[in-house]
Order: C-alpha cells, then structure tokens, then sequence
DNA sequence: TAAATTATTATGTATAACATAATACAAATA
DNA sequence: TATTTGTATTATGTTATACATAATAATTTA
C-alpha cells in the first residue's frame, strides 16, 4: 500500500454546503436574520444557481433556514426534535435502535426525578392528582392497562420536569416505545406483577409526601414490567 | 372571518417528497434495496427532474437515501445521531435548548444507573478502575478538574449500560455540556463541595460491591454541583 | 487470458427561460 | 380621506435542455 492522502472526493454542492455554513458563522448570522438571495450566492461562488439551491436545500431540511415562500430566507432556529421525527416515522430504523429507544425511555423516566422533585408545584401534584382520580373512576375494578392515560399521566410528569426539549423528546419516543413494546417484545409474561406494583396513585402520594427515595423505588418498581422484559432479552 | 378551508400551500417538492416516502413504505423497501432513477420518478409524476432531484435531496440530507456518485440510489439506515450532530455545531440553537440540553446529561446518567448494574461485567469495572487509577496517579494530590479523564470515565459508564444509541447521543451531547458549564453558568460557586463529594474511585466500589442504591446516591452527589447550578437558577 | 479500450448509464452541473406569489406602492373608488 | 383594488417588482419555484463525470459493463486488443 502506498501512502499517499487521498483527493476528498466532494461533490460541488457539498463545498457549497460548507461555505454557506461558514458564511453564517463568520458573519455571525443570527436567527432571523435575512439571508441574501441564491443568484448573489451563485455569482460570489462561482457556481450554478442549481448547486446553491441544492446545498440551501439541505439546511433548510436541517431546519437552519426557513424560506419565506417567493420572497426571502432567514436564518431560523433548528428544530432539533422536528427533525428526528420523520426519521422515526420512516419506519427505516432496525430492531436495534429501536430496542435503545425503548430503553431511552426508562433512562428517562428514572433519570428526571431529581429535576421532577425540584420543580414540581402544588398545582402540578393537584393536575396529576385529577387524572389519576378520573382513571381510576373510569376502570375502578378492571385492572386493564389504559393507554389514554398511561400517556397522560406520564407526560405530565415530564411536562413538571421543566425541560422542554425533554418533553418533546418524550412526546417522539412515545409511539416507538408502544410500537416496540407491541410488536417487539415477547407478550407472555403481561402482569405478572400484581402483587409487587406500584400504581400511579401510589406515585402521587410519594410526590406530596416529598419522598424522593421512596418516589425513585415506587418508579423503578413501576417500570419493573418493562425492565424485566429487556432485562430477560439475551443480548446479541 | 369568514369560514373557509384554506388551500393547501405545498410547493411541487413538498408534494413530491411526500410522494417518494409513501412509495417507500408502499413498496416495502428495505435498507440496501436500490431506488429507481430521477428521470423514471420525473416521468411516473409528471414533474421535472429538478424537482425530483430536489425532493430527494431532502431524503439523502436526513440520511434516509444514500447516493452512489454516478451511479444510483440505494435505501439506508437513517443514522439519527448524525443528523444531530449537525445541528448541534451549528451554533443556533437557544441558550434555553442548550440548557434543556445539558439537564439533558444529568437525567441520563442517572436514569442509566438500572441498566449499567444489569449489564455490568467484571471486564468493565476492571477497566474503569484502569482510568481511576491512572487518573489518580498523574493527579496525586492537586483537585483539578481534569476534562479528559472525566469523558474517559463518564463515557465508559455509558459504554457499559450496552447501548448504543445512547453512547452515541452522549457523545453528541458531550461537547454541548462543556460549552453550556464553560459560558452559560455562573462560575463563582466552583468546587465548593469538597466535602459531601463523591470521587470516581467511590462509585467504582459501589460498583463492586454491586450496591446499587449506594450508587444511585452517588452519583446524585457526584453531580450535585451541576445539578446545583441548574436548580439555583430562577427558570424564566 | 489478462489488460486496455470503449460504450453505456445515472448522477452531477450549468444555463436560460418562464411561473408564481409576496410585497410595496400607485391608482381608483366610495 | 380611508379603504380597496390593481400593478410592478422581485426572489423563489419550476421546467427544459445540454453537457460533464465517473462507475460499470461490454468489447477489443495484445
């Protein structure tokens, strides 16, 4: 083998790219800022008005341009979420990512105590309080497993965390933790975890007693179903 | 206001991306399939190629086609991650992301604690004690903070909670968290937890002694200046 | 038979022209 | 005068065509 540094075999549209990118930050764009139009941008670079649309096309399907249709573009908060979204419903991601996002999820959930117990207000436990009051009338003797409001009580425990990103995040991997949970994993053992199972009202109660320790346990015992079924899983 | 649907305002490449994802999912293509060519696709929906070109453009950018220069397009596996990252250094997202972002490496290593216990090896912990070690060694007896050996350990910690999509997100998540503690948080109250702090070496033998819940609380005071620093401030 | 040459083909790039819609501003209407 | 309506301008949206380029296959050559 002779060691030689290879030619970087870029397209044009991918040079394009790049110094658009370093446009925008040596000139230290800011979100909202106009950008000028793609002709001036073919002029300065020397290229087709096809490539820059091209490499522009690029960071606008990143979400760090937004185009004012016909007129203008600017510079635009990337929506990191947004994007990570339709690569979750292009049902193109294997088994594997999809077992860690179902992970993700208990990480999660485990994980935001601390900030739940920081920031969680009065008027948060009263909320959650309510939707546990209104599952429980709804399924007083039946222990079905309410998707409805397994969501919505778990999502407004996300929502007391106070991280938005977090919740969005959360909002995504939803329909991946049921599909998984659905399709993925065995189904054999449902439930099998009456007698150790900590319901959701016992959850509300540990969050007005304050009991962080008590809280953490009562989850991880809550999730124990779903640990359990990955847990038991002979990794590959 | 009078009452009245409005049009839809899609543009012919919005309609046409549409188009391409459903023929997709329609055809049950799998990772590596090939994908016919721009000029068949022009043809079959009556557009140009451009607009063809345009469309998947967007679908290479989000990393769902990859594009064999001059020859064709085959399906692929979206690598999420990847697609971040890109957003990630582009300097644009808000202080208040970026902060959601950095609570974001807190949830996860706490929430990663059931997993790191349930798939720990005698290997891992062996190798993470090599790190302690050799950090102990070249940091005998001065208190700074060393970045690389903090990465090295945290990132082991998440290398052996066996999942992938997390390493890789942390990974990501990783130089965010430096950026955010560096220029967004207050600096003064540094270091003032001599005391109640919880070295690597401690939760290395937690680890050993396979005592999970003395873990659990170690780490929560390992983080707890960062943690600190979140909670002190007034959330806007 | 192996190497070199040459099609072939699909993407990559360039150019020119026209369509469309957002905006600003002038003109018209009451 | 105030409001609506028309119109010019402009930048993006779309089309058509042509050629460049590089990967592969087919063919020829030695």
């Amino acid at each position: 083998m002779i060691k030689i540094t290879p030619l970087n075999n870029l397209s044009l549209v991918d040079k394009v790219e790049i110094r658009l990118t370093e446009y925008i930050k040596k000139n230290n764009l800011q979100v909202g800022d106009a950008i000028p139009k793609e002709m001036e941008f073919a002029e300065a670079l020397g290229v087709s008005r096809t490539v820059v649309r091209e490499a522009f096309a690029r960071l606008k399907t990143m979400g760090m341009i937004e185009t004012k249709k016909h007129k203008g573009m600017i510079l635009s908060q990337p929506d990191i979420m947004a994007n990570i979204e339709k690569i979750f419903d292009s049902n193109l991601l294997s088994d594997e990512t999809l077992k860690d996002i179902f992970e993700l999820r208990l990480i999660l959930e485990m994980g935001m105590i601390d900030l739940l117990f920081a920031r969680k207000t009065t008027a948060d436990i009263k909320e959650l309080e309510a939707i546990v009051k209104k599952m429980e009338v709804s399924h007083k003797d039946d222990s079905i497993f309410s998707l409805e409001y397994e969501v919505a009580f778990h999502g407004k425990l996300y929502e007391m965390s106070g991280n938005n990103t977090l919740k969005k995040f959360q909002d995504l991997l939803l329909p991946v933790f049921q599909y998984v949970h659905k399709h993925k994993l065995s189904d054999d053992d449902n439930f099998m975890y009456a007698k150790k199972f900590i319901s959701h009202r016992q959850l509300v109660d540990y969050l007005k007693k304050d009991d962080i320790e008590l809280f953490k346990k009562g989850m991880r015992q809550h999730l124990e179903p779903h640990f359990d079924r990955i847990l038991s899983k002979v990794t590959t």
